[in-house]
DNA sequence: ATCTCATATTACATCGTTGTAATGTGCAGG
DNA sequence: CCTGCACATTACAACGATGTAATATGAGAT
């Protein structure tokens, strides 16, 4: 049986209110009654109740971190960042998957509600203005990622930038045939739209006629799926020159691909990535990315989440993360 | 301001348990009672209070999930499948990292009683009987992996078998000159020793003499760090014919270093890994590699978990989950 | 009409913690 | 010696849901 505040306060000769203000040290106790019950504590081995504590104060120091695939080594570091932060400021982090389904996506927002999570991190696909049911009460929410989405604060590394910027990286050797991998045939996701635009951008401001032949299209954004869209495609078609995958765990896919073709990269074709993952940058060969720093993701998401808990009145706010070129192998 | 029970209730003419009673099934309710409950519950729309069940009812739904390090390939495909397995039985999952601190493993098991979990699912690195207090009430833990412990009951793969097979695996051709990668100088972790074992037994069993120059330390199992650890082993060591990497994410690592100097695998040595990340299968080349189904060690972790929570009083349970070499494009 | 008995519903207490308001204690100033 | 005041501590209620035991309701048997 475990031991409660009133336990402890029976054993330190004290209430229990006492025993709460110890812990909780904002209510002053002089010192021989704190160390009376510190020892107490000690002695009953005491480990306040969570449940009870949540109930009461209507926080439960939980957060939600809800990604769309939590089997990729992105989400990976990204959950580490996240942990790794919310536990330095005393959260827990509660994981969840939305297999890209926008109703789980709801339902997880609705769940939040359920009061074991304080707010939710939610890195949506497919979410637009449609699927957030207005006059729902929403929990504090902070949302990853290019959506455009009115009601929660956001925090996102700018897709269309890096897309146009990691294309005119790619035609700088004079390299004109780029192609594309990631574009979705199904549902649009809004980060792969970004992605397609920068790189649409990119190749007008370069003169270069868009071809529809060079977008190649890959749905499911794993290395499974990427390397079979790619050994289908050299089947019918010439080589590009360069290759821009939208994601590294699809560019990894890609680099295998064109392995088992026995094409060379960089030589016959330049390869690149998003995401800047570990698996990357020990690619052979190492590969070429659209870096950024999942840390400040992280930390980014926490502050809005946790400001948007002191103060739910103040207007959307929005964060961009910074993002870089990092140049490997794989492009030189 | 959120609706309670007492609010349904009383919109719906019934008493607070009335609602209680339709929300749990157990206790029977009739027809129109229920009808007039949950068109109320919709109404209203009606959240249960977690907080406030799990006080109550002592239990609050949520498991935990210990690894020793978050941004792995592996750790994002086990927690995948945990989320998965644990959310199709109406359970939560909430993350937690170890960082291979025995202390803070440790400090987990404490903070599983104060009830926002319910059982553990601990993946320990160094964790063994002297880190557990005896005495100390533990919570449901399921430990996974190879670790020396009798309290917890324990979900994992024959590290030694499956390293022993590998090795001899990678001996069938005739190759006899084989390094492990993965010795910990340091903290000796419960895996590497056992599938250091499992790489001696072979060898002795095929009569091929240990050399300890062999044998390449790298106490970080991260890609960058087996890197490293290769790059620095060649400069001053003739080639392997094989290597026997303890991680596929060191084998990624070695990979690269490899063909950083232009050693060429499998022709110039063979490579295998252990775990089958999907970054493995779709390396250059695709990795050998010791397979087995996460998804069968998530679902009876959490079926050892869930029965010990029914029932605390038998005895430690263990299970060992099935492998299988997966040659790939890596070793021949 | 009366008494069972099964079934549906309710009042009440409780889980462990903590905010509020009240009480107790000791000391300085009049 | 009493008042006033700061400070430490306490009693009590409340957060929201649900198990327990008691009560209400109605059908069937006598």
């Amino acid at each position: 049986m475990r031991a409660t505040v009133k336990d402890v306060a029976r054993r330190a000769g004290v209430s229990p209110k006492t025993v709460s203000n110890v812990m909780n040290g904002i209510v002053p106790v002089s010192e021989p009654t704190r160390l009376r019950v510190e020892q107490a504590m000690q002695e009953l081995d005491y480990v306040p109740n969570l449940s009870a504590r949540g109930l009461r104060n209507g926080r439960s120091g939980v957060i939600g971190l809800a990604l769309p695939n939590l089997g990729t080594p992105f989400s990976a570091e990204l959950a580490q960042s996240v942990v790794e932060v919310a536990h330095a400021q005393g959260w827990s982090v509660q994981i969840e998957e939305t297999g890209s389904d926008p109703q789980r996506e709801q339902e997880l927002m609705t769940r939040a509600r359920a009061n074991l999570i304080d707010g939710l991190i939610l890195n949506p696909v497919v979410l637009d203005e449609s699927a957030v049911r207005v006059g729902v009460a929403l929990p504090p929410v902070v949302l990853l990622g290019e959506v455009s989405q009115e009601l929660a604060d956001r925090v996102f590394v700018d897709s269309f930038a890096a897309a146009r910027d990691m294309t005119l990286a790619l035609a700088r050797p004079g390299r004109r045939r780029i192609a594309v991998l990631g574009i979705n045939q199904g549902r649009k996701s809004a980060t792969a739209i970004q992605r397609t635009q920068g790189y649409e951008t990119a190749l007008h401001s370069l003169g270069i006629p868009l071809d529809e032949s060079l977008m190649i299209a890959c749905d499911e954004w794993t290395p499974g799926s990427a390397a079979e869209s790619v050994l289908r495609y050299l089947d019918t078609n010439p080589l590009p020159e360069a290759l821009f995958c939208f994601t590294d765990s699809m560019a990894l896919g890609a680099l295998n691909a064109l392995w088992r073709r026995g094409v060379q990269v960089p030589e016959d074709i330049a390869v690149a990535g998003f995401d800047d993952v570990a698996d990357g940058r020990f690619a052979v060969p190492s590969l070429t990315t659209v870096s950024f720093d999942k840390r400040v993701i992280a930390s980014e998401a926490l502050r809005l989440l946790t400001e948007r808990m002191a103060d739910r009145s103040h207007g959307q706010r929005i964060v961009s993360v910074p993002y870089n070129i990092e140049e490997r192998d794989s492009t030189r």
